[in-house]
Parts: structure tokens; C-alpha cells; sequence
DNA sequence: CCACCACATTGATCCGGATCAAGAAAGACC
DNA sequence: GGTCTTTCTTGATCCGGATCAATGTGGTGG
């Protein structure tokens, strides 16, 4: 894989300098990613920030009794895992792999310098800034949508407006992606499918529901922003 | 009031230069925030950002049902929409004063400027991943704890560990606070008051569960970080 | 000081969705 | 290919908390 190529490609880096490009390009890691590994546990001391160039990784927060809750899956050419950048703490949340793939490790110290680019950090701001709007969305979007909602506003948010799309994830893991419980996504996927609204076979989806799915709220994705 | 001292003794803006602060000090506007004000609406186009002095301010996202979720509550000294920043986007939020009190109103470009100076842009950039951090939390809070540890710890995160001290909002207020309704709270009282582990009369709450709260889990208010 | 309106309490009812349980289907592993 | 484990489905039940409704209580402005 030509290392500068594929970071000159990703939208934040693509802001850098060459000279910075290239410098990152030699310093980052490359990593395979396995379906179930687990990038980093919460609690764990972390120093370095990931980029995930292909696949899908969830990040969890567990409550102490046991439950965990889905905070955010990333998608392609996201960053995560910035938090640890400026804190001395540790990872808030525990990264799992969804669906095979490759990220980039990034070491925070090495990162840091780059943000002495205004260009370069200007746009690591904004990315942040975005990603604190995603998160407000959510908060809303939990509180106050039910269940049907959220799945199709999931399904908007990581396969974007086409109708019909190929879902990788198990329904266990959709389940708690929007904050259910697998029976009662499973009685959902019924109804939906009777209604003939949506149609989900092995891992292919098809949603049905011309002109405009039932959660009317735009809504942005992360990677419109 | 002095600005330039008011503005030093700010946790975020100490790191600056002396030089940027006293231009600061020229730039921002005072503000005097009377409860019920409206800073800015969800959906207004914003150029500038705030700092918290006194009193207390509530963000909150409308659904399109009407339904207004609590996103989070200013307490004094916190940075808020700073989400303009970098986006010539609109407020993801609307936000209403809660309690009397003052705030610095600072506009975009010249915050920006600030960036600049290492130091300042490290400060800042930390105090957005503990925003993150803190928006984490929440959603798992909200999805996964009951009303009662909720209210439990709202208090806690409001008020820090002391055990008595005065509410001033409203108990509606306390409600969408932590995302239930009035006559929910009202029979949690209720029954915490029958079970004399919770005392709250007129501005006045007083806890008593000697020993810890219900809510085991060990939470950092954003002030902590 | 009274009238009015937002807030607060209390009761009755309803409902979305979690939980528990048990079978069926589908991978995964040797 | 067969066993074993995990996922998925379906049914029955339960429960937290929302909603609806009615009444009580303040606070505030004229």
C-alpha cells in the first residue's frame, strides 16, 4: 500500500503539508483488522489515535452492570479515539471490530506536531466540532424516537440514501446499535417486512418506502458534515 | 467589573499571553443574562461563542414533535457554541437562561486568532475532548440508568458532593434535566422523601444516604476534568 | 389584593419495549 | 459431516414511566 497516496486521499489529511504527508506516512502504523478483535479496551491507558480506512468499528461504554451501550460505529476515512490526545486518561469507550478491514495508528506525540499546521488543525477542529454535533444529535435521537425511527435512521446514517444496500453487521449488533434489544428488533424486522416497507435477507436490506423514510428529521450523517 | 482580571482567573484563558488576553479583554461583551433570556435558537446562524461567569444556562435540541431534550446544563466558567466556530453552520442547540447571571460574548474571528498561541489552543482543544467525554457519558447515562440514579446524579454533577445545598430551578426544570416528566419526578420525590433519603423543600434539597449515592458509578462532572 | 397562569401534585390508565423462556436456524470448529 | 455454540425468532408476561385528567398552589403583574 503506498502510505502517502492513502493519506493524501483521507479528507482531514489531506490539508497537510507534503513534507508533513510524508513524515506521517512513515511514522503511522498499519493495522489488519479482524471481525471481533478489540482495539482498545475502556479504561485502557491509550496513546495513539486511529484512522479505520476500511471495515467497521463500534465503540461501547459499559454501565457496571454489564450492559453496554453503543456510543458511535465509525465508518471509513473516520478518526477515532482522538480523546486521548490531550489527557493523560484513558479511553472512554471500548473499540471492537465489526467488519474486517485496516486502520492506521497513529502515535499521539507524532500527531501532536501536526497540529502546529493552521490548515491542518483548523480542520482537526472541525472534525471534532462535528463529532460533538453527532453526538447531541444522539442524545436526542434516543430520547425522543422510538425504535422504528432509529433503525432507519441507522441504516440512513451508515448506507446513506440508496434503497438497497448490503448490511455486514448481525442484527444482534444492529440491535444495539440503535439501542434495543434483539427480540424486539426482530418482531420489528417482521412487522416491517409484512407492512412491505423493508426487507432484509441474508445480508442484503431493502428499504421500501418511497419518498422519504418515516423519520422526517434531517438529519446529518457524520460524513456529510 | 475588570475584564482582564475576570478573564485571567478563567481556568481556559490563564494559559493565554498577557498580550491576547487584554486584547481579548477589549473584544468580548458582556453580557447580563436574566432567567427565561434566549442566548440563541437551534437553527440561527451564530458568530460568536460563550463563556459562562454567573449563572446558569440550559442547551437543549427540539424534536420535530416539539419535544425539547436537555442536552446539557452551563455551569459558571464553561465555554458554550463553541460548535460555530469552524462551521459556518447554525446552533445545533437553543439556549435559555436558567438562573440570573453574566456571560462573555466572543466573537468568532477574533477567537480564532487565539488558536494561535499553543498553549491557548491546547487548552481549548482539551476542553472539547472533555466536552466529548462528557456527551459520552451522557448517552450511555440516559440509555441505561433509571430515572432515580439520574436525578441522583444530576444533582451531584450540578451541585458536586456537598450534601445539602440550594436548587434554584424549577422542579419541570430538574424534570428535562434528566429526561423524564414533572409528575414523574414529583412521585420520586415523593417516595425519596417517605424513604428520608431525599429532602428537597422550596430552593433547599438535602440529601442523606450516608455512604454514597445509588448510583455506584464514579462519574466526573465537566468541571473535574 | 385579586385574578390569572404557570407550576406542582395525585390518581388512573396505557403502552413501548425489556425480560424471561424455549425452540429453530445458522455458523464455527474439529 | 456432526456436534456445539451462538444467533435469531416467537410467545407470554411484566414494568417503568409517559400520558391524560383533575385539582391544588404559588408567584406575579395589574
Amino acid at each position: 500500500m503506498d502510505r502517502g497516496k492513502t493519506l493524501q486521499s483521507l479528507p482531514l489529511l489531506g490539508r497537510l503539508s507534503d513534507e508533513s504527508r510524508s513524515a506521517l506516512a512513515d511514522i503511522c502504523i498499519e493495522k489488519i483488522l479482524k471481525r471481533k478483535d478489540i482495539l482498545f479496551w475502556e479504561g485502557d491507558k491509550g496513546y495513539s489515535l486511529y484512522i479505520l480506512l476500511k471495515g467497521r468499528v463500534q465503540l461501547t461504554k459499559s454501565a457496571p452492570d454489564g450492559r453496554e451501550t453503543v456510543i458511535r460505529i465509525i465508518k471509513p476515512n473516520e478518526m477515532f479515539a482522538e480523546v486521548i490526545l490531550f489527557e493523560k486518561k484513558t479511553y472512554p469507550v471500548t473499540a471492537t471490530v465489526l467488519e474486517d478491514g485496516e486502520a492506521f495508528l497513529i502515535p499521539r506525540h507524532q500527531f501532536l506536531c501536526l497540529l502546529e499546521n493552521a490548515s491542518f488543525r483548523d480542520e482537526f477542529i472541525a472534525g471534532l466540532m462535528g463529532k460533538m454535533r453527532y453526538l447531541t444529535d444522539r442524545i436526542e435521537y434516543l430520547t425522543s424516537h422510538d425504535v422504528e425511527e432509529r433503525l432507519f435512521h441507522f441504516f440512513r446514517e451508515q448506507f446513506g440514501s440508496q434503497n438497497t444496500f448490503r448490511c455486514r453487521l448481525s442484527k444482534k449488533e444492529v440491535a444495539a446499535a440503535v439501542s434495543t434489544t434483539p427480540e424486539t428488533l426482530s418482531r420489528i424486522l417482521q412487522r416491517l417486512k409484512r407492512e412491505n416497507r423493508l426487507m432484509w435477507e441474508g445480508s442484503r436490506v431493502q428499504i421500501k418506502t418511497p419518498g422519504g423514510y418515516p423519520d422526517k428529521k434531517t438529519f446529518q450523517s457524520l460524513e456529510e458534515e
